[in-house]
DNA sequence: CTGAAAGCGCTAACAA
DNA sequence: TTGTTAGCGCTTTCAG
């Protein structure tokens, strides 16, 4: 006892064992049988790698086998419960393939994002999921040419031959719109996130769907807002209920954004849902403890991780991609206190 | 253009440059001058380098130079933002640092904790900063004896040498007993986390010393619970509520164990604070749009990412451990609305 | 049934 | 100023 044991190698069992390092390696791969390795020697070997505490070093292992077992995640933010959820996922079940997970945050910037990616693929990672920025894809497109297998989560890109896996953001929108219409709203304030992101294009392509149904066109001067942030949310909502008192429900796109447009809406002296209705994408957690419970279009977090992380390890499996690219996950309606019909007054 | 560039090495690039495979790691390695090679060739492999789009086997170089560049991180559950804000801390500044992050999920369970650890460090990883479970370190001791730089979080050791971070927990709890006195509660419930790790037995302590201070002792059947869920939260508080009707105050350790207990305050008919006070340690987000404002005693959990960051960093360059073990980060007792003076009745 | 030897891609003595 | 060579620790032909 006492003495940290220094790594011993294979060539450490092989020569405390008095066999030679092909044999130590077959007898400790399992690999006796087929060899046909003498139970004693076999046994022997086993016996002095446990004595000495061998580990088999993974790094030889993998420059050797040319598999690193290695699977690389990169999020925008990895303190968003949204995209923790998501790393948790993939992370879980790569380890549950065998496999371990390097995690990147880009922080939401597509010059790190990138750079990142190449760090991964420089340490021969297996497969990768990433969760973009959602602006610029030519990086990915090249990850996805060079054959490695690549899953795209969230703020995917439309018309590409990449898998994907997103929430179903039209429907959902629409039916978010289709409850304010309900509900006499006619001028729906949206704050959105990063615009361009497919999630944003097609929630409000959504919109504008369920809109043009009854005859509205949306006004492009309704829609305020750059980021999936508290202070975007706050930002847009105060210049929206400012330049247009006249809007009586309003649309955020995250979480946080809707947080920051309830503040605004208090501050404005706007009381929710009496003198405006609010609406968001993407749950809350304990909504339902709220001081007004939040009506959302729900994602499925966690199944949009299972999938992501079930389509990445099948393609570990197969080797090959599967048929279907893109993985739309539906989204649930969950009607809380948030809105009210329009006064009319 | 078309060829998936089928990934050139070093001596690919050496014979296409018709220099040796030294000359040409030389020449990309910035050893140029060093090694006095003349700025023809060694423009002339970069070029070639580039030509071919070589990039560097990180694990070879892992192999040869005996650096993996590989921090790893485990957490009980990356989907708490609790630890994924600490996952993200380290993940980022590690990355800053030139290393990369694999982090790993042990869901709350000291064996798979202890498998992951050893996977971990059979892929090499220079540092280890872990979230464990909390309630066995035999394997923590082990990874500290083998002066692998480690950082325990969260959940620690009393009474041992490996490098620690964790909330003032003690102090914490004792202002909120204090606030909870000052309003003339004696009675007062405990929602508490898993029982024998170092969170749970401080905030015990800290009460014990409040409540002595004042000619109280803490009645262990005031204490509930044996998760920091919402779930464990939910159950102790009913246990609680039902058993012992006189309890004027709940102190709940973790903030889903304190939404539970609402929950089940609101069943049991209790109003939050008329009828019952509720503090919780560890800080909610969006706090004040909650129905009833939380009163928390709030870790600063960015400190402790950044902590346990600069320590692991810190030590990676040294190369030994820091003179000060236990590393103690300050909490603030947040007033909002949940606590209440004792009716008089 | 077992061993010798090549080699994964890279770096660093040691030579020249 | 550049090249030759050994070897990191492992697996796997190929030879007995």
């Amino acid at each position: 006892m006492g003495k940290a044991p220094a790594n011993s190698t294979l060539s450490d069992v092989a020569r405390e064992a008095n066999v030679s390092v092909s044999t130590a390696s077959r007898a400790l791969n399992g690999l006796a049988e087929k060899y046909r390795i003498s139970a004693s020697t076999a046994q022997l070997v086993q016996e002095t790698a446990d004595k000495l505490g061998f580990r088999p070093s993974q790094v030889a292992r993998s420059l050797r086998l040319k598999r690193t077992g290695l699977l690389g995640i990169v999020v925008p933010d990895l303190a968003n419960p949204f995209f923790s959820s998501i790393a948790r996922s993939v992370t879980v079940s790569a380890e549950a393939e065998g496999y371990s997970a390097l995690l990147a945050d880009s922080g939401g910037l597509v010059d790190k994002e990138r750079q990142l990616i190449e760090q991964l693929t420089d340490r021969s990672v297996e497969a990768l999921v990433v969760c973009p920025v959602g602006l610029e894809f030519d990086h990915l497109e090249k990850i996805h040419q060079q054959k490695v297998p690549l899953v795209i989560v969230d703020r995917c890109k439309s018309q590409s031959q990449m898998v994907q896996v997103t929430s179903d953001h039209t429907t959902g929108t629409q039916q978010a719109m289709q409850l304010l219409l309900d509900n006499g709203h006619r001028k729906i304030g949206v704050l959105q996130g990063i615009a361009g992101t497919l999630p944003c294009d097609q929630r409000l392509l959504g919109m504008k769907q369920a809109l043009a149904d009854v005859g509205v066109v949306l006004d492009p001067t309704l829609v305020d807002g750059d980021q999936f942030t508290y202070e975007s949310g706050y930002r847009s909502a105060r210049n929206l209920l400012t330049n247009h008192p006249s809007i009586t429900a309003l649309f955020a796109m995250s979480t946080p954004n809707a947080f920051g447009a309830y503040q605004a809406a208090i501050e404005l002296g706007r009381r929710v849902p009496e003198d405006l209705s609010l609406v968001c994408f993407d749950d809350v957690a304990f909504a339902d403890f709220m001081q007004v419970p939040l009506t959302t279009v729900a994602q499925d977090v966690p199944e949009l991780g299972r999938r992501a992380a079930s389509l990445v390890t099948q393609q570990l499996r197969d080797g090959k991609a599967p048929r279907q690219k893109m993985h739309t996950i539906p989204v649930t309606l969950l009607q809380r206190a948030s809105v009210g019909k329009v006064s009319s007054s």
